[in-house]
DNA sequence: TGGCAGCGCAC
DNA sequence: GTGCGC
DNA sequence: GCCA
């Protein structure tokens, strides 16, 4: 079943070769424009106090500091942004294109030591999606890491940042815990003029990402408590008077303003998409305590403290670490986290390290202890994310860069776990399994959608003939960069001019096949033979469907079943499938090719390929030979998945035994290193539940232990 | 800085 | 023993 | 790649 995520990677890396390249070609052309346009603007630092004001920011009116001193007020209309700029330009605004030095509370401040974001880099102007522009953003400062962000991007992408309030405002931007009625409050207004187009958080990110202007009417931009107050405000005109003599039609001037639908183009709409339930559905607004439901979600999220947890918990009697830090800080949220990201910098970095793990014990941390709710997939915020993380990973995992793989792998488990869309370095450095490295990947992913790395990874023409041979059964990173270094091109000269072992050859001869998914059904279909089979050979056998398709996958790599007796010796069941129902397959045409099988009386497998009646598609097929007793710990291994197993096998050994597919054993003695001296006895073999209840782990059904 | 699971088959 | 797949 |  390894096998298949495997072959997905294979397949996944293969066919994304060219749909990729093809959609980010421009590439090289956004490089160069960034070159032009280098226009760097220094940041200075801003001085803080470590109990700095900032701390009670959220909640504009109740302790809010940077923005309130000019607040302009309804009878005294505000100024009109360009008039502000000839006038005192250096306070208010901030002009992206300017080369000079901004006043130093004008940009983002530079998170601490950190090199990056010391200058803003404009994007190439074909992708200033926000040109022209001006956002104000609410609260209208970049304290909070992931506004900051926000605003970084914001003028990156072309627009202005307006400090204090304007009459030119184009764009206001909400944060998501705060609703319209703040803003209007904290303005002292009684609506926002009409004009100015309000919207929420996640606005500006999906702008970048589509290189467009998308309708900020979209039901998940909305910001609480606007919608109804404009529509009220159109029927009785009256007042406001900023709105009345404010009415530039500063709209999005002869810029497109699109509906995003299902029905544009490629993979960047179905992945990139961000489901509602990211950041706006909730903007109906039933709850009126967004609030809450944020701090909420926040607190739960980056710690992982599920039921599940708890359970453990209290079953393991592992109890001796208090769940202290992580309750305290996490309460505190948001206002800890935007209190002092400058003077506590560096602490922070160290103590979000060490908080990392959050509180429980030491085995909640195992991956295989964590809850999954199974429906992940596209209803995920940060799908796009990890799929281009997937894509590096795979990318990792040809290259002989086998356990930065697995920590991409890691990684992405960890992520798609968030409720919550993960923005910046911060957030996701918090994430279990999530260093500093994959942390920065994961924030340029999600601003440009993509990773630069991997587009130019992929165009690598070296690269091409590797990953070629690579996905051939039978070949590794070894065998393959040898051929590359031969200077072997392609399957034909392998075939005419390499010398290959048998499995190789077959490899070459269905090198598309074996790269192509099999859709469930057909599993079902291939499966039933096998059945069928083994029903008149002997009525007590059972062929179990293992692998993905037991995780409830729509297609899987490959078919791999165990194959089982009741009280039946792997002795004799060895002898009935080797002997009897492989030759009876093999005569029927249902089986092709044979890849690996037992030679030794301890084996336990058959390996080849089949094909359904009149399909010429092989198919990679795995018969598990497994007696009862060892039946659980074998539906364990062969469920998977992959990242399942290392962390269940792991925390068994963490804790003295031992699981492999035989069965858990306790008591396992082992020298320097790890090395194993005793076997230990046998706990567990036979039950799957038996097995997770002796290691602690909550149960999991199949389709939950996708990590 | 070393560990990251551990096994069986093909060569 | 190494490479490979699971 | 991440983590201890």
């Amino acid at each position: 079943m390894e096998k298949q995520e495997r072959l997905e990677t294979k397949k996944a890396l293969f066919d994304g070769l060219y749909s990729l390249g093809r959609e980010d070609n421009d590439d090289d052309a956004v490089d160069e424009g960034l070159r032009e346009s280098q226009a760097l603007l220094s940041a200075a630092k801003r001085k803080r106090s470590v109990s700095a004001p900032e701390a009670t920011e959220q909640i504009p009116g109740s302790g809010e500091v940077t923005v309130t001193k000019d607040t302009p007020t309804r009878t005294e209309p505000p100024p009109r942004f360009d008039q502000l700029r000839q006038t005192h330009s250096t306070s208010n605004l901030v002009p992206p294109r300017s080369t000079g030095l901004l006043p130093s509370s004008a940009v983002p401040r530079a998170s601490g030591k950190r090199k990056r974001d010391n200058a803003i880099q404009l994007a190439p102007k074909a992708r200033q999606v926000f040109k022209g522009l001006a956002f104000y953003f609410f609260p209208n400062n970049d304290v909070h890491p992931a506004r900051r962000m926000r605003i970084t991007k914001a003028l990156e992408y072309g627009a202005l940042w307006i400090k204090e309030w304007a009459s030119g405002v184009t764009h206001v931007i909400v944060d998501r815990s705060l609703t319209y009625n703040h803003v209007t409050g904290f303005l002292k207004l009684a609506a926002l003029p009409p004009d100015v187009i309000v919207v929420d958080e996640c606005y500006p990110a999906e702008c970048i990402s589509f290189r467009m202007l998308l309708d900020p009417k979209q039901t998940q931009y909305q910001v609480c408590g606007y919608k109804e107050v404009v529509l009220e405000q159109r029927v009785p005109p009256s007042s406001t008077a900023p709105s009345s003599q404010t009415s530039l039609q500063l709209k999005p001037a002869g810029k497109d303003v699109i509906t995003r639908g299902p029905q544009t183009s490629s993979r960047t709409e179905e992945s990139g998409r961000d489901p509602p339930s990211a950041c706006g559905s909730s903007s109906l607004c039933s709850n009126p305590d967004r609030r809450e439901e944020t701090k909420a979600m926040k607190t739960a999220a980056p710690v992982y403290h599920d039921a599940l947890n708890e359970v453990i918990e209290e079953a393991g009697g592992f109890r001796d670490l208090p769940l202290d830090s992580d309750a305290e800080d996490e309460s505190l949220e948001p206002s800890s986290a935007e209190s002092d990201s400058e003077s506590r910098d560096a602490a922070q970095e160290c103590e979000s390290k060490t908080k990392k793990p959050a509180g429980t014990t030491w085995q909640d941390n195992f991956q295989c202890m964590q809850a999954h709710d199974g429906v992940n997939k596209a209803s995920n915020p940060n799908a796009r994310t990890v799929e281009v993380l997937e894509e590096m990973g795979k990318y990792y995992d040809q290259t002989a860069h086998t356990w930065r793989s697995v920590a991409y792998r890691k990684a992405i488990a960890s992520l798609r776990k968030q409720p919550h869309k993960i923005t910046t370095q911060e957030e996701a450095a918090r994430l279990p399994f999530v260093g500093k490295r994959l942390a920065a990947k994961i924030e340029e992913i999600v601003w440009t959608n993509s990773l630069r790395r991997l587009d130019n990874a992929r165009l690598e023409p070296s690269d091409y003939a590797l990953q070629t041979f690579l996905n051939i059964y039978g070949v590794g990173f070894s065998q393959a960069s040898r051929w590359v270094s031969q200077g072997h091109k392609t399957l034909t000269d392998l075939s005419a001019n390499a010398h290959l072992t048998d499995n190789q050859k077959i490899g070459i001869a269905h090198y598309a096949d074996f790269l192509a998914r099999i859709p469930r059904a057909e599993v079902e279909q291939l499966s039933a033979i096998v059945q069928a089979a083994l029903r008149n050979i002997d009525p007590s056998f059972r062929a179990i469907i293992m692998g993905s398709y037991r995780r409830g996958a729509a297609d899987s790599g490959d078919i791999d079943l165990i194959i089982t007796a009741p009280a039946a010796p792997t002795q004799r069941i060895r002898a009935t499938v080797c002997e009897v129902l492989v030759p009876a397959l093999f005569a029927l045409g249902f089986l092709k090719a044979t890849l690996a099988t037992t030679s030794k009386d301890t084996g336990s497998k058959w390996h080849g390929a089949c094909a359904l009646p009149n399909s010429s598609i092989w198919r990679r097929i795995d018969l598990l030979l497994v007696p009862d007793t060892e039946l659980g710990a074998a539906l364990i291994y062969f469920t998977g998945n992959d990242i399942f197993n290392r962390s269940i096998r792991l925390l068994a050994s963490r804790k003295g035994m031992r699981l492999n597919q035989r069965g858990l054993y306790a008591d396992v003695v082992r020298g320097k290193g790890r090395e194993k001296i005793a076997q230990g006895r046998l706990v567990e073999g036979s039950s799957e539940r038996a097995i997770f209840e002796a290691l602690g782990v909550p149960w999991r059904e199949p389709e939950m232990r996708v990590c």
